[in-house]
Parts: structure tokens; sequence; C-alpha cells
DNA sequence: TTAATATATTAATATCTATTCATATGTTCA
DNA sequence: TGAACATATGAATAGATATTAATATATTAA
């Protein structure tokens, strides 16, 4: 490998700045397992359920499918992430969509694949 | 498990919502590779330096770090999700994002996420 | 306080994924 | 054509993740 693929004054330019903009490793984690957490299916399920609304378990149970304690594990991972907030209420748990960047982000996406 | 939760009219309607626009399993499936896609950290890097400019995979290394096998593996996944793409010019191969909508949603998340 | 209900956690395992090393393919130029 | 270079691929393995079943915790109401 060498740098001779006859671009090199634009691309070490791009690489300039690329590495002067880059994020630290740590933020980039931390991008990373935001999206790692939209990234399977039953959390986006979540995901997209919530979006319609603030709901207990029981009833994100019965709008995604699955068990009840493997939707436990995904509200779980998805409130670790900041991805979705909860309040309890009485005996119940009520989830929602902890901030609107999130659903920025599932729309584009939407968007872009035309779902 | 009962539908007893105190919010039965309001969830029960979130629910039947969130059924009737829940995408189908193939299209979550595919907004789920999209993402995942984007969630481990040598591919975010790549995505953050093409979004500085195209680049040839040499240059690509050199601003990311990393062997040019694991590069040349990540960039592979990246365009097989279309997030980049990808053309030959001469011996080298040029990368670039594929589509604003990627920016878009990495530009949403390091505002939220303040990176 | 006990029973009933709603939600969360733990531990186990099966599956998936990243990374590395070795090698192959494709391109240019002598 | 063959040598040199740039990029891609395959196979192996180590580490991460999803899912399940069983059980624990927390809340309410009797």
């Amino acid at each position: 490998m060498n740098t001779d693929c006859g671009h090199i004054q634009e691309h070490e330019e791009t690489v300039e700045r690329a590495k002067s903009n880059m994020a630290s490793n740590f933020k980039i984690e931390r991008m990373c397992r935001s999206f790692k957490a939209i990234s399977e299916p039953s959390r986006l399920r979540i995901i997209l359920a919530l979006m319609e609304g603030e709901m207990c378990v029981y009833h994100i149970v019965e709008a995604c499918g699955g068990t009840q304690s493997n939707i436990s594990h995904q509200l779980r991972v998805l409130k670790d992430n900041n991805i979705i907030k909860s309040r309890r209420d009485g005996q119940n748990v009520l989830y929602s969509i902890s901030d609107e960047h999130v659903s920025r982000i599932i729309d584009i996406s939407r968007e872009h694949l035309d779902c």
C-alpha cells in the first residue's frame, strides 16, 4: 500500500479533516451503543410502538408480540441507552420515547427505506 | 398479566395504532440491518471519515486506523447495506457516503450525544 | 400481613459478529 | 506477459448478544 492513488492532494486533505473532526473513542462507542440499541427487531418494534404513545409493559407485549421476559430485557437495553424512559404508575411501569432525536432518526430511516 | 393497568382505554388505542402502523417483519429487519451496519466503532469511524469526502481505501485506513483487511471487510458491510458506495478509478477504489439520509442520521446522533 | 398482579433479573445456551491471517483478484505499467 | 500494487475474500476463532425458563422484586388490595 502506498499513497499514490492519483488523488493524493485531495485525499490527504480529506484525511486531515477526518482526523481532526473524528470523535473520540469514548464518543464513538457511545454513538455505537445507541445505534446498536435500535438495531434489533424486537427493540425496534418496541420503539415504533412507543412512537404511537406511552404504554405499560403488558400493552407493549400486546403491540409487539414476544414474551414478557424478552420484552422486559429489551426495555432495559433501550432504557440504559436513553432511547426510552419510564415512570411507575401504581403496579405498572409506563414507558415512552425519551426524546425527539430518537423519533427523528427513526423517521428518516423509514423515509429512506420507504417503510 | 392482564389489561387492568388503569389506562386501558388510552393504551388499547395506542396498541391499535401501533399494530396498524407497525412495519412488516421484512422492513423491520431491513431497518435493523442498516442501523446495525453503523453500530460498530470501526464502521462508524469510516462513515465519519467519508462524511468529509470521498477517499480510496489506503486513505480510509490512514484516517481511521486498523488493518487494510479489516477496513475492507467493514467497507463491504457498509456497502452491502447501502450506507456507502464505491467507484473504481484505476488501481484504486474510491468510497463515499451513498446518500444524504445517512449523514442526516449521523448528524442528529452527534447533536444528540454532543459528539 | 398475605395473596395477587406487574415487572425485572439471573443464569444458561445457542447464535451471531469482529478480527486476524493468509491468500486471491483485479489493475497498471514495464 | 509478468511484476508490482491496491483491494477483496475465505476460514478460523474469540468474544458478544438474543432468547428462554425460572425466579425474584415491587406494588396494591383484601
